[in-house]
DNA sequence: CCAAATTTGTGAAATAATTCTCATAAGTTA
DNA sequence: TAACTTATGAGAATTATTTCACAAATTTGG
């Protein structure tokens, strides 16, 4: 239903409507049952408009005079994002990081289900984490075959992670989320999500050290 | 010496200049001495003359005819984003993630010491956890009188994580890492960062979903 | 049932960020 | 040392994003 009717949509918008859910979320765990772009605008630290432009390229969630149902509100943008269904997953290199993922329950619960679970190290092959039987890196295509995930996810060290993206690539993956810190270059289909926390410190460091450029 | 010219810079040159060290360091690892802005720009995979203008904030840091020396622009980087020193910090909530953070050593190799480990729960108060007593979060503001933390890390539940930065912000402390999956409010002065994956998966669920509007 | 009060959705205006272009400086070679 | 090559730095042009302002839609109260 929420169809998006325009061309292009700014990749911030993208990244605010994740926001307006977790915020919802929340919203919706203490009983809210209505909010109006104006509080939640607050809530989210931005604009009330930026909010309403955001949706309106999905099309129309709200009620004048009234505002949104929280419930509908998270349905419609959910499923904006595609997020409102099942996605499969598997993990390369399965070190401290890579199994900490494995074991954390949230990935199910949100619909990120990991089906597999790789790594280059004959020690570790053979292994159990979570369920899942460690397997060899080089088996990704067949393995991908078997269970038809679309996202990867890179835990290994930087050096390793281009490596881990040309066969995630190989196997005919689209998405990679890359928690190792270096950068890999990919396709044009594929897309490429970085998460590194010391990128956030790096960002705290700059503006503690100048609080007038804020 | 990298003091920065102009007025305002960007919140997305910040971001960048971290992917710009991350790059920098990967290819100062496999030997690279000099680099210019056109291949470390599709190293990065921005525009060149984006590097050149996030740099100009600082200052000059190329030679005209030959390039970047690796080594140095690492280190005026680093010091325009005041990472050149030990940011001394603490962490809120020792749950499981709360704990592998504690227990990651590259924290200490970047130059962000975590301090102190707090948590509201009367089981956890006094346990050790990678040398530290977990203290009781009410004692923030006497404890961070004596470390002199500047960062506070929240790793809490998210129902938990407004009154972990209320804590915080009354101790002092002038910038917050957010893991908890809720938006915090703190005064002007305090700066926050959120880290979130799921943020990162929903971005990759949409760019799968719509491969047209990239 | 109408008037007042809300609050959305959207085009226009204002701001901000990115990319292009080129003069200038440094290095290299003969 | 002069001509040639390379690549930076900076202003101009372009493109993108955010904010404003208001008409349209809906509810509420008298």
């Amino acid at each position: 239903m929420p169809q998006q009717k325009s061309e292009h949509i700014p990749r911030a918008t993208i990244q605010r409507l994740a926001v307006y859910v977790q915020v919802l979320e929340n919203l919706q765990r203490e009983g809210t049952e209505v909010i109006s772009s104006e509080p939640l605008a607050k809530a989210c630290n931005v604009n009330a408009s930026q909010i309403r432009k955001d949706l309106a390229y999905f099309g129309e969630f709200g009620v004048r005079g009234v505002g949104y149902y929280v419930k509908n509100l998270i349905a419609s943008i959910t499923s904006a994002l595609g997020v409102d269904r099942e996605w499969r997953t598997v993990l390369v290199g399965v070190g401290n990081l890579g199994k900490a993922l494995l074991n954390h329950k949230e990935f199910r619960l949100r619909g990120f289900n990991i089906v597999g679970a790789f790594d280059c190290d004959p020690f570790k092959i053979g292994e159990e984490v979570s369920g899942l039987e460690v397997v060899c890196t080089k088996r990704l295509r067949e393995m991908i075959g078997d269970n038809g995930a679309e996202i990867g996810i890179i835990t290994t060290p930087p050096e390793r992670a281009q490596r881990a993206a040309n066969h995630l690539v190989e196997a005919g993956i689209n998405g990679i989320l890359n928690f190792a810190p270096s950068r890999i270059t990919v396709p044009d289909h594929v897309n490429v999500e970085y998460v590194d926390f010391f990128h956030h410190l790096y960002a705290l460091s700059f503006n503690i050290t100048h609080p007038n450029t804020k």
